[in-house]
RNA sequence: UCCUCAGUAGCUCAAUGGCAGAGCAUUCGGCUGUUAACCGAAGGGUUGUUGGUUCGAGUCCAACCUGGGGAGCCA
């Protein structure tokens, strides 16, 4: 702050409004919109914790001042001074009633109106639709998400280790990746941290990464990004079992999270309270054998009543199963053949591996995958043998194995897919500030 | 990669093969309680590109470009 002798303003933010009815304060923000009435201006004041409703009335402010008011444009950046009034037509409770105003800084032509936009245009203008209210509670719901992933691992044991951005190789050899020069060899973004989180169990107990992942994949629908975050925890010596224990206590208290803390910007998006508080414990287990019976009983195409055992379920399969249940589902126990090198066949019948998936609620589609891990030397050279991927590339993650090997599980959760399921939404490419899809990455 | 729909004012959209239109935004004027405020006026167009059919094409045909929705792939 300025040292001087004028007299100080009272700087707040819209959200601690409460705290200050009937004193004079000062906000500064955006304009968000206004409505005129002759002797009277209704100002919009954004500030990024709120909207808040400031009135100026002719006979309250000097001429030049009433004139700059009526002059202002959409998102100029403003500063106003005023008491605080508790008004009940007001949604926020309150409103300003303006002694002072100025402009900060002008816009000019600003291209968001208040009508309707279409999709394109409002992407081609990320930067600035973040600014809207709807925008805005999305990537606080997403703030609070990522608080609530970090707080759970980091309050329940777990250590915190960051995963390579850069890999030397295709990790599970199933997905394309973006390639990159990395001085005179190639290098891959990476897909997962998960096989060296595999490495840090063995060192922490449990672990845990969070960060950016990449899939050069041409997938064009709702549920996907070329890059989006994923949390992937990892514990030694926990089985199948535990692990979807581990998951569905996780997805639960993020949940819970968001109830508690974002009820207000759930309520913008008009998101059905009640079928986020029916997410508790325990989340219903089924088998894919069982999967493929519900797929097959409840389908509404013909193709669904006959759907072939042995094949992955798409989006329409998965809607099919969640519709099924009030909370997430777990479905484990899918044909090995169509899974990662690196899931553990079960020993009773090894037709089966040790994974799972969880489903979201409403279509939402999957958001965890994991499992038990392979942790037999000889198998898993064997598994990367038959998928045609280079040993050498795998020298690091075969001494996990070599030294000490142990029994261990964990999953991946897609950020953006539970950030949609959370809030309700259409697509993927409103969870994220700046998202990056097949056909865009700007801005 | 495939299927499908669309492209007209800054934005969202109209216009039977026959004069290029509206709402919002912008500018000007009016209004002391507006809630996507309202009322009046003005400015704003190479109808995605190229070619074709026709007396005449925003409209019909072909190719291409761009975007939306979906499938596949994938998480």
């Amino acid at each position: 702050m300025v040292v001087g002798t004028q007299t100080p303003l009272k700087r707040i933010y819209i959200e601690n409004i409460g705290a200050h009815a009937g004193e004079t304060v000062t906000l500064q923000g955006w304009l968000y919109n206004k409505r005129s009435s002759g002797k009277l201006h209704f100002l919009q004041l954004r500030d990024g914790t709120g909207i808040i409703q400031c009135v100026v009335f002719k006979g309250d402010v000097s001429p030049e001042i009433f004139e700059a008011a009526d002059k202002v444009s959409q998102e100029s950046s403003i500063q106003v001074t005023g008491v605080v009034k508790e008004d009940t037509r007001s949604k926020l409770g309150f409103e300003l009633g303006v002694t002072d105003f100025k402009v900060l800084g002008d816009s000019v032509d600003y291209p968001i109106s208040p009508k309707e936009h279409g999709v394109a245009f409002l992407m081609d203008h990320r930067h600035l639709w973040l600014r809207s209210a709807r925008q805005n509670a999305i990537i606080r719901i997403r703030a609070e998400i990522i608080r609530a992933v970090r707080n759970y691992f980091d309050q329940n044991g777990f250590t915190l280790v960051d995963a390579p951005i850069f890999t030397p190789n295709a990790c599970e050899g199933t997905s394309n990746l973006f390639e990159t020069e990395y001085f005179d060899e190639k290098a891959y973004l990476t897909q997962s941290g998960q096989l060296y989180m595999e490495a840090a169990a063995a060192a922490f107990g449990k672990a845990y990464c969070f960060g950016p992942t990449f899939r050069a994949e041409k997938s064009k629908t709702r549920r996907h990004l070329t890059e989006f975050w994923m949390v992937e925890p990892e514990v030694a010596f926990m089985d199948l079992y535990e692990d979807m224990d581990l998951a569905e206590d996780f997805v639960c208290f993020i949940v819970q999270q968001v109830l508690q803390n974002r009820r207000a910007e759930l309520e913008v998006l008009e998101r059905d309270i009640s079928k986020l508080e029916a997410i508790q414990k325990p989340f219903p287990r089924i088998t894919y054998d069982e999967a493929i019976e519900l797929i097959r009983k409840h389908g509404p195409e013909e193709e669904h009543k006959n759907f072939p055992w042995g094949e992955d379920f798409g989006g329409d399969e998965e809607t099919i199963i969640s519709s099924q249940f009030d909370r997430p589902v777990f479905i484990h126990h899918y044909p090995t053949e169509i899974k990662a090198f690196y899931m553990k066949p079960d020993p009773e019948n090894p037709k089966y591996a040790l994974n799972v998936d969880m489903i979201a609620p409403e279509g939402y589609g999957e958001v965890i995958g994991g499992g038990q891990r392979e942790d037999d030397l000889s198998v898993l050279v064997s598994k990367i043998e038959q998928h045609g991927l280079p040993m050498e590339a795998f020298n690091w993650y075969l001494d996990v194995r070599k030294y000490g090997s142990f029994p261990h599980a964990g999953f991946g959760l897609g950020i953006e897919r539970t950030v949609s399921w959370i809030c309700g939404l259409h697509h993927v490419r409103e969870t994220i500030p700046f998202p990056r899809l097949m056909d865009r990455l700007s801005p």
